[in-house]
DNA sequence: TTGAAAGCGATACCAA
DNA sequence: TTGGTATCGCTTTCAA
């Protein structure tokens, strides 16, 4: 390539990284025959050279969870937009993998985004250790963080149920041992009861739609008039056992989702939910890595974003118990 | 790192590429060491002596789709069984972004994977020519690819409604320039022909929520019993405009989507919809590929697979026309 | 079985 | 403004 220019590659390089530091008849010359050849910088030599690779590493539990994939695509977009590529590695929901894939990533990243609501906070700590990284949409003291704590929109929520009358209300928690089912239950409890409402707690249960429509049932067997699921997915499952049976939504019962996803969106009814903003969890995540990246000795910060209930269809006023009028 | 283990850098290199042509003495030694560091080889500078990267790439229009989000994670999961990484790139359906990322990393990648229903043929050929390539979900001459034509499907779908005695069904169209719109339009259009029933079709529409609302007042308007959507989403769309005008599904209209993502399986009525084997058709796509990287001269192949209709129960029978007996 | 040295394709420093 | 050269970390002949 060089020759074909009839240049040494250190002009070649400096064609393309700092083209002002050439004459411009010889950066033409070089361009055309770059052109000519369908030349492209290889972005391995050079990661190589300059110890940088200008990829971010994205490690998801599972990307065709539309709740990683909204993050994923915020992402990308912004990674891109700064000139980052992106790697990423779906762990399909193995903390083990999770691990292994961080430590291989770390070589190959200038830095790292981790969403792993499940993974150990030591392993963590490790691979924060290894490579400039981010937690997203969880804690870790110690390590630069984004998260969108559903506290404010889930007592939202149990006040905007409150306000409609129901006094009982069904909390259907996700899995053990992740992160933020543990922080919405809590939420919950503690808004219900300053609000003297009273909770009957189902799971954890994994999050899945099955899960949630088995759950519908005992959740009326226990007398609550609304159920505030750990997400929208659980949320539709429990819909969806409501439609069987015959139980009017919001007319009987009032079904409250979270995350917000196409899928409460696209319910009908639409489906009440608190909104976690994802994609500006993504683009936080990655200017805060970015900044990382640039400023190596800045304290690791925490950066929180707001949630928000999103009153939709599928709550309203609390039904009449005992006999009518 | 070659010194605290006192060998030469070759040494080491073995160790990790050919363990059995060095002494088992000395690759404990070896190993040891690494482990002692945290040495981990470095997969930029062996790509750069290799002249591969073990990484593939995939391009996707839309990441938070859950179509290609489900892909993602059926090629990230054979890939990574291959031990290969995924480079993944987002091109949020812009077709001319989706041909500037595929130039770039086709560069870095040993192979590309394109999921891009509306770039233009010759681009995509550029492409091809450039790095070896599978394209997913179209088909493309001279090109390896792996498709799930949805004529099977649809056929069933068309077959399904007419023996339940629907004699007019409405057709929703997806985007223009779509390569799987069209066909399966096609597909629709050749069935009802050949059974008898009358079509009505809508569209191009962009393939979202909000179009399928709005479609279906037309649909019942043009006095079509059952209506058979481009894809789920729409198919959503539909079922809640339905839903709020108090047109019961499938009493009054049977609807009918595709693809049988999720959003099919949670919705309520489940929706009966045209299952595209999306895991499978991520799968053949990375050994296709690999396959290509084998044996580069093999000639292009297209690998099909094939689509079936899962009934649900947002389709039963037609209902009566004219006056009650 | 191990070591020495060349090379992969860029960058960056120092000279010219 | 340009060219020469060492370097990044690993692989891979070729010798020892």
């Amino acid at each position: 390539m060089a020759a074909q220019a009839g240049v040494s590659p250190s002009t070649v390089s400096r064609c393309f990284a700092t083209p002002h530091q050439v004459r411009p008849e010889t950066r033409a010359r070089v361009l055309a025959a770059a052109e000519r050849l369908g030349y492209r910088p290889s972005r391995i030599a050079r990661s190589l050279a300059l110890g940088r690779t200008g990829t971010l590493g994205l490690i998801v539990p599972d990307i065709a969870n539309p709740f990683f994939a909204v993050i994923a695509k915020a992402v990308q977009a912004r990674a891109r937009r700064k000139d980052y590529a992106v790697f990423l590695a779906d762990t399909d929901e193995h903390p083990d993998d999770e691990y292994e894939l961080a430590l291989t990533l770390a070589r190959q990243v200038d830095g790292l985004l981790v969403v792993a609501p499940r993974m150990d906070g030591d392993r963590l700590g490790e691979i924060v250790r290894q490579v400039p990284s981010v937690v997203v949409n969880r804690s870790v003291s110690g390590v630069p963080s984004v998260v969108a704590p559903s506290e404010d929109g889930l007592r939202q929520a149990v006040a905007h149920l409150h306000a409609l009358g129901h006094a009982h209300l069904a909390l259907i928690l996700g899995a053990r041992n992740s992160w933020s089912s543990e922080k919405r239950g809590q939420a919950v409890r503690r808004a219900a009861q300053q609000l003297g409402v009273a909770v009957t707690e189902f799971g954890p249960h994994e999050p899945k739609f099955h899960t949630g429509a088995q759950v519908a049932d005992l959740a009326l067997a226990a007398g609550a008039t609304a159920i505030v699921a750990h997400n929208d997915l659980m949320a539709l499952g429990i819909l969806a056992r409501l439609a069987e049976r015959g139980v009017r939504v919001p007319d009987d019962v009032s079904v409250v989702g979270a995350d917000d996803t196409l899928l409460a969106t696209t319910a009908s009814p639409a489906l009440t939910s608190v909104r976690i903003p994802l994609d500006a969890l993504g683009r936080q995540a990655v200017d805060l890595l970015l900044h990382r990246l640039d400023q190596p000795e800045s304290p690791p910060r925490e950066t929180v974003l707001p949630s928000e209930l999103i009153v939709r269809r599928s709550t309203g006023p609390a039904p009449r118990t005992g006999p009518a009028p």
